[in-house]
DNA sequence: CATGAATGAGCGTTCATTCAT
DNA sequence: TATGAATGAACGCTCATTCAT
């Protein structure tokens, strides 16, 4: 089904994948029509099912393609490092650029897979669980506040990340570095001034 | 239309607006039917139009509710307080508090309004713009950090209450009393251990 | 069903014939609503059914009043006297108007009955048959062309009305007498120059 | 939307029309459902909006087929020539039936179009327009009465063929030419013997 | 590989009519 | 007599999907 042989038939297949990112991007997965897709990829309805089986499974293809890439990362070990003493602060804005690096490599695709599809929450809380490991070790390490909820502390840079995103997602504005590093400095320090407090 | 001129009425009219919120907050306005709205109400499919003048106007309706309830606590000023030095921490986690017990107060609704419906960002738009003009003032206070990035701070505030109400939504777990506290603990003072570094 | 005991009854129950009337006429039948009816009429959907069966018997209702006031006309024999040879035109005339005058006495209702009702091709039917007979009785006295097809100079004549009734009803322009008097004229004469030709 | 692109389409669209055609003179516009339509055209309901976008669509497409043919014919001038003297009753004929022939030729559209469309009235005023102009210029040559309230005149005429054409779609009973011929001396020298009076 | 044509299943909405009070 | 509430039965239209070529 998915298989294709020749070079023409490989290019109309992305082609209609392309097509499909951004029209679900666009509307949103209930509001895509078949018709949609393959009207933004100048082909037929009936060529759209000679490379998938649904509207559904060009979906979950989508989303399964978000989530090799965000397992790259995870396998790579980005997200789980264990921070050296000395320069904590650079290695948590590093690792955060990291990660947004990648989540703004492909914007749609990340706007489709972490906000219209139905288990994106599942793939944020993926990636929230990945961090509270992360910062479960660095706990124990002595680097991070012993009292802390590390849960806690994973939904704040997480649902921090997730507006950011957003943000980006629908403005275009902020370079990766500086939001990166803003959301580390927020994240790791706090909001009170502490000099008067 | 909206008119009820008797309590039957009234009474019918409120069922079919409750079990439309518990129809869309388990499937999503697009899958939900007005027939599962009606069979849940115990209504027939005409009574439906006899309240509500479509699908669409229900959904509207229930937003509204919402927006209503969240003004409420606007105008009560408990989002944007000025801090008095001496107690800080308190007077945050009793704000944080008080905004977690009204978005916790009807589960279905938040929901519905925050996390399903297409403006549901706004709102938390919104939220966060509230927070923000709150940092902001104290901020000038010399309560909040002055190298803070104040949408930044508020971002993180409000992606962390969001991530904590979805999984308080999805499991029931934990107190209104401690998830604030513990959420306005990390934003505060930040996940590092200062003792260390 | 159609009785009314009280002289209340008897007032909604005008109010919603005329109603019903009124509102026939500016929508036609189908796209008139029960619910135009009486709320043209200040009452409830179910009073509607305290005087009538069902939409379609006010309907007939309404055209059986139509048809009581032609029979009257009819029976007074005033569209099939004997025209007497002398004063042939003016009688021609004055029958003619006696007709216009009926029908524009309740243009509503005449609108209803002749344009818009269903069988109202059949009403126009009878019109013609009477004057049909009335032109038959008329050749055979002589006065009307020995070689004329009465049942297309019935024809002629209702014809001709139903325009200048349509017209009339739409515009209101043109008093009955004259208007009566045009169109006896063009049929007992016709249109030729018999001058010239 | 209505592009066919290959044969079977073609007939499949032409089906629909005639379908269409025969239901809606049978049944009127409100009564004929578009299940009945696809079931004479033994396709399936959505078939039906891959060539029209909707009921109401065919309808409208309908008429401009009818009135796209009378333009054709008042184009050619049938309608509106000045009659030269020596024969005129014979060119009076000739026209009224070159008008009947063309409405009698698609029977039921011709219904459709002029007996149960909403613009009907619309369409036949038209009609009367033309002759009423034709009947003016004629007028002006001395051929027509010149006392011949020639709107009235052009009123008399068209309202015969309409009730002539009516009798003649009921019955069918009547060759046009007997038809034509038998109203245009009606229209022409009226009703009275003239050699009595 | 690609397409135009076709369809089944479904959904939101309307409206004449009835019921309970 | 009168009403607000309620309903059954339709109907127009959409869309993902399949068929024939």
């Amino acid at each position: 089904m998915a298989a294709t042989r020749t070079r023409k038939g490989e290019e109309s297949r992305s082609r209609l994948l392309h097509a499909a990112t951004t029209e679900f991007a666009r509307l949103g997965y209930h509001a895509t029509k078949v018709s949609d897709i393959v009207a933004a990829a100048g082909l037929s309805q009936a060529a759209f099912y000679l490379y998938f089986t649904s509207k559904e499974a060009v979906f979950t293809e989508l989303i399964a393609e978000f989530r090799g890439r965000l397992q790259v990362l995870a396998d790579a070990g980005k997200l789980a490092t264990h921070l050296s003493p000395e320069s904590v602060p650079d290695q948590v804005r590093a690792n955060v650029l990291a990660l947004l690096q990648l989540l703004m490599a492909d914007a749609t695709l990340t706007r489709i897979a972490l906000f219209l599809a139905p288990d994106g929450e599942s793939i944020r809380d993926g990636i929230a669980a990945l961090i509270m490991a992360n910062l479960q070790a660095n706990q124990a390490a002595g680097i991070i506040r012993p009292d802390l909820d590390v849960a806690v502390g994973a939904d704040a840079m997480v649902g921090l990340l997730e507006r950011l995103l957003r943000r980006w997602l629908k403005t275009g504005e902020g370079a990766p570095e500086s939001l990166a590093s803003a959301a580390a400095d927020v994240i790791m320090y706090g909001i009170l001034n502490r000099e008067v407090l």
